[in-house]
DNA sequence: CTAAGGATTTGCT
DNA sequence: GCAAATCCTTAGA
């Protein structure tokens, strides 16, 4: 009886469009709202170790676990898309709920994804994810990549890797079935958080560029740079 | 180091 | 409306 209903509800999931797809069942471990209702820095810092979960078809799921993040404050901070407020048709995603995915393209063949976290305008940009299952489908989209941690140790690289791009702009991660964040399975001591100036912002002024405001796992291969 | 690349925004007419 | 400048990057000299 439950398999019966549990497969309908699968077959509707599956034939809807992509992006528009609701979780069916419970997801074993899926962070929720009260994880994203935090304040951006506290959530970037948050979200390392934590694994980001896309899946594709019935038949694959990448997962990824997340060892690099910044936060854009929106506000003042001079080198988020939010700045002063501004509101744009790319960036409504940043003033969403907490837990909405932002994904923006930039230098036109690269998307990067963020996550919309508490404040006006403030989200936390992935920028680097350490592979865990489903490598080998990776590499069929990261063409360049020679080794495992070429795969997603960048903005872009980690979207194209996992097949993330604009459809997936403004879906909730508490509740999209293709694409979610799974809590940490092991501690992460802030001991172990690198705290630096954010990368590619120079247009935002050395104050705002040299603001620690990346953070990336001490030591982990996978980090986009040095 | 530089070129590529196209979506997005801005600043005009 | 259209043209110009900008860009949270990557791949490959």
């Amino acid at each position: 009886m439950a398999a019966k209903k549990l497969k309908r509800q699968s077959e509707q999931f599956y034939s809807s469009p992509e992006p528009k797809r609701k979780k069916i069942d419970q997801e074993a471990d899926r962070c929720a709202t009260a994880f994203y209702s935090q304040p951006c820095e506290s959530l970037a810092k948050a979200l390392l170790g934590c694994t980001l979960v896309r899946e594709t078809s019935p038949t694959l799921r990448l997962t990824a676990t997340i060892v690099e993040t910044e936060a854009y404050l929106g506000g003042e901070d001079k080198a988020a898309h939010s700045y002063n407020g501004k509101r744009t048709p790319r960036n409504e995603a940043m003033y969403m709920d907490p837990g909405t995915c932002y994904v923006y393209s930039v230098y036109g063949t690269h998307s990067c994804v963020n996550v919309s976290s508490l404040g006006e305008g403030a989200a936390v940009l992935i920028r680097a994810l350490e592979p865990v299952t489903g490598v080998e489908n990776m590499y069929t989209r990261r063409k360049s990549a020679k080794k495992d941690k070429d795969l997603c140790n960048g903005p872009a690289k980690l979207c194209q890797a996992l097949d993330i791009d604009k459809t997936l702009n403004k879906v909730d991660l508490t509740s999209c079935a293709c694409l979610w964040v799974e809590p940490r399975s092991h501690d992460l001591a802030d001991d172990d958080i690198v705290c630096t100036g954010r990368v590619g912002v120079n247009y935002a002024g050395t104050e705002w560029s040299n603001k620690h405001l990346r953070f990336y796992v001490k030591g982990n291969r996978c980090v986009s740079r040095l």
